[in-house]
DNA sequence: GATTGACTTTGTCCTTAGGGGAAGGTGTAT
DNA sequence: ATACACCTTCCCCTAAGGACAAAGTCAATC
């Protein structure tokens, strides 16, 4: 029987996590003396705890561990199997996700070393005032979790164009996605995809068209924010205001496989002159 | 003048995140109504609140972030590039990881479909008793924690040999790192860098030969310690005991730039069989 | 047998970057 | 005046342990 000293030694992890661990019963002490409350493993336990640390290193947490470590007990290999393939998929994710990072990051140092500060691009997002005509659009809306936004998307409106090819509805334009949440909520957003048709089926509606400030984003997505802001701060300093949800349209579609950076996006925010009523309180606020 | 709710939901941040950076400093309303309490964010405020959100999808810290942002008054633009420098270099380290992570992932897939155990490799590690002859070390003995084995390992011992090519010294081995802390720390182990020379200068000390059970990876470093859990593992039911720190020894020179799959690494574990008085314990403990 | 020093126990607080919810005060429109 | 959306502070919670502290235990030496 080892000391959770010299257990701790022979797998590399700390006395710390050893007594974590047993807390949590990820791996309980085989014997531990009833007088001193001393801890003792066996020589067998330390496949156990190495298998854990390779999980460990697979990114797996603690609780993910144990129920793998139960299902090694019952013989479940296909569920292991299962587990360790989707966390690949997760890692190989996250390593676009990092490639993409690096690249950003590149750019953005090449800016800095010429003088340019970051954050210049928001100034050159051109704005423009546009009149809109009214859509016959299908739609499915929801609520969208900041989580479900990369693998959402692609489902949501593969499901839409299905419904189209299955009723041989007539298409008429790009995909767009409507954002009906008046605050922003990483818990869930409300959502809506669409698409333009032409038929007035059962899942479809109107858009009217209207007065909107548009802005076009040229690269990926994660800069959509960006033009958001821009936007709302144009409205303001122009004294407009926003008078039904914006929406985008998904000029590329991003499943002809470009780069992000290629991806073409048109913003639009549908608004009108201020009134009397709330320039008065601007300027109120204002003094 | 935006209300927190606007202004979060502009900048695609939510409120409670704006009050946690208000909170910390990081970004405060432009005025807070005195009675009320009520938050109020200038338009302005928009480009500082995208700016940190930027930094932070290059995963700063917020205290970074903070620092980073002070930077940004005092116009001092090298610290940000090499700030941003840094995290590059960093996110680049951990694509180097993660493409390592899948490498092993995939292969401990194809080994479950294939039916065999993921821990199984355990038993494949092969332990031969051997002798060792005497030797001569140039020594660097200090505390690495585990983060700086990375990149602490090619400094201390290219100041090693930065040393032997000095001094003249003959050259008449591979590197080695000896363990001298009796458990594992996360804070830091007393680890001793050598490297084998003929020479009795001022810090080389006798390395004493002894029976050593022995085994060799092929592998990645972070292999090694199930090499070293098999070992002790080995020592324990053979009925030896170690008598003095293990050591490994680099057979590959990871400065020749190989794939770390094929870095080999012998380990050794001074013993000796155990005394009358150890096993009596052992037996007792066994009951 | 006593002491020493290394080892172990439990306990509490701390870390990041906020999320959840409660209780109560405000803003604005009708 | 009232309804309802919005805002405030306050407190507790997260994952995976790390950093101490006070006190008890083990094994070896004197």
């Amino acid at each position: 029987m080892l000391s959770i000293g010299e257990f701790s030694k022979i797998c590399g992890v700390s006395t710390k996590t050893l007594r974590y661990y047993d807390e949590i019963g990820l791996i309980n002490p085989d014997e531990i003396n009833a007088e001193s409350g001393y801890r003792y493993y066996s020589i067998e336990q330390l496949k156990r705890m190495l298998y854990i640390n390779r999980l460990k290193s697979y990114h797996f947490s603690l609780e993910e561990i144990k129920t793998m470590l139960e299902l090694e007990e019952d013989q479940s290999e296909e569920m292991l199997c299962s587990a360790l393939n989707h966390k690949r998929n997760e890692i190989q994710e996250k390593l676009k996700a990092f490639e993409y990072l690096v690249k950003q990051l590149s750019h953005d140092i090449s800016n800095l070393e010429k003088g340019v500060p970051i954050m210049s691009y928001l100034d050159d997002i051109e704005v423009q005032l546009v009149e809109t005509k009214p859509m016959n659009i299908l739609y499915k809306r929801l609520i969208m979790s900041s989580d479900d936004y990369a693998s959402g998307y692609g489902n949501h409106f593969s499901e839409l164009y299905e419904k189209i090819a299955k009723e041989k509805l007539s298409l008429l334009g790009q995909p767009m996605t409507i954002y009906h949440s008046p605050e922003f909520n990483p818990a869930g957003n409300d959502t809506e995809f669409a698409i333009p048709i032409a038929e007035s089926v059962k899942r479809a509606r109107d858009l009217p068209g209207s007065l909107c400030a548009k802005s076009v984003l040229k690269g990926a997505y994660p800069e959509l924010t960006s033009v958001y802001a821009n936007l709302m701060k144009w409205i303001e300093n122009e004294g407009y205001e926003l008078i039904s949800p914006p929406y985008e349209i998904y000029v590329t579609d991003p499943n002809q496989a470009n780069a992000p950076e290629d991806y073409v996006t048109e913003v639009y925010f549908p608004v009108k002159k201020n009134d009397k009523a709330k320039i008065r309180r601007f300027l109120c606020k204002q003094q």
